[in-house]
DNA sequence: TTAAATAAATTGGTTAACCAGATTGGTTTT
DNA sequence: AAAACCAATCTGGTTAACCAATTTATTTAA
């Protein structure tokens, strides 16, 4: 088990090694847009890394849109130019490793806009969901169970009745992270958790009543704790 | 180069299905946190796909906290109830295809945050390098040249300056999208851009004398046309 | 009959071979 | 001399074989 995080760590290490040679020999053979990348093949053994490693390393840097492959023809460098190319990876190789202040901070941020959203948008089938998420997490606290899952699950329903794709995507994203560091620090006790239900319900009966400004707030107010437990961690 | 659109979002189709078919494999067999999904191979048989297909869905599946490959040993239903895993799957596979109003609403919440951060937590250097993608910008809109990509760095330095690593992330992921669609649609004409270069000196000296609120209404500001504009198109 | 030992089969992960299409350089033809 | 053609080569993408570790089945000894 513990082998195997070793492994992902040192996959992301070369990974990361990989992207920033690529930087490099773009600053060094001076690429500019448009130019031809070395051969997947080429880079393994310059870098001496397996070409799975290569291939993962020009996928990254293609989804932010930085590189670009052509089947049977090669890797090309985007029509980005040799400043930005170099900011960006520079921020893409800083990435990781998100802190959870930084979770947290994002995630208010998303749900504060969420809530406001949900309530504008929701139509009736979104409220079922929320309501169904609520009384699931009720249902679970109430039984002393540990509800993280469906305190999630009635959030992210939220962030469905927000009507916001990209949202929604960064609150699945962040989801992991969150689930994480919240049963590695235990961060709800049960008498949180019972708070927790009053707070959802208010939340859920503001989007119900479609006032976005009430939905804010109460989202605020249940974001209250959290904030202050996550700004009293250590930096 | 069609081609290999069309390719790619047959790909993404059929990994749509693949997910789809994963959850109702877990719905029908009963699966619970913990146990065993069938093997990859058995499911390549199964679904009739390569077992490269199944490995990205899995890994997607993954990527968001749903399953866990352990090596020699199989993959394994995470532990999150059957309420929940529906739930987040569902979210799944109705994500992708961000419609650009979702892109821009994001975009917008997410940088009003940054600039009011990057206000608060700028240090001389990241104020150095806001200045400098300043400079860059107002140069080439001043020879009359295409200056997205210089716009875009200006936005990302001070998403860097905000010290908050995850809405630097996100940043870095609608990024493509935004580009895509503004050369795209054209959004920007020469007038824009001069205009532009007011406003992102106004953003830019709002940070400089740390004052969160002001950078907030300047960057407000400053998207007041991109909103208008992104509003305006059919929906 | 049971438990320990061992061999066979199964697992996710990795690597190397293969594929179709694009590129390139040289050759031929006009 | 230039354009057209063609074969050899190189490209990213895909597939099938392989690997080490684990799990299961079988055998053997007590």
């Amino acid at each position: 088990m513990k082998l195997e995080i070793l492994t992902k760590n040192e996959n992301r290490e070369i990974q990361k090694k990989i992207i920033s040679q690529i930087r490099d020999l773009i600053n060094y053979k001076n690429l500019e847009p448009g130019d031809k990348l070395p051969s997947e093949r080429t880079l393994s053994e310059k870098f001496e890394v397996s070409r799975g490693n290569i291939r993962e390393a020009i996928q990254k840097l293609e989804f932010y849109g930085l590189l670009q492959s052509i089947p049977q023809s090669g890797t090309f460098v985007a029509n980005i130019g040799v400043i930005a190319m170099n900011g960006m990876i520079e921020d893409i190789l800083r990435l990781e490793d998100p802190e959870f202040k930084s979770l947290v901070e994002t995630r208010i941020l998303l749900e504060l806009k969420t809530a406001r959203l949900a309530a504008l948008r929701r139509t009736d089938d979104d409220l079922k969901l929320i309501k169904e998420a609520l009384d699931a997490y009720a249902h679970k606290v109430i039984k002393g169970e540990d509800a993280v899952q469906e305190d999630l699950l009635f959030h992210l329903a939220i962030a469905k009745a927000s009507g916001n794709s990209t949202m929604n995507t960064f609150m699945l994203i962040i989801t992991p992270g969150i689930i994480t560091n919240f049963e590695k620090y235990h961060v709800c006790d049960s008498n949180q958790a019972f708070l927790g239900i009053q707070e959802h319900t208010d939340i859920y009966e503001a989007i119900k009543i479609q006032d976005p400004k009430l939905a804010k707030e109460k989202m605020k107010a249940h974001f209250k704790m959290l904030y202050q437990y996550c700004y009293s961690q250590k930096e």
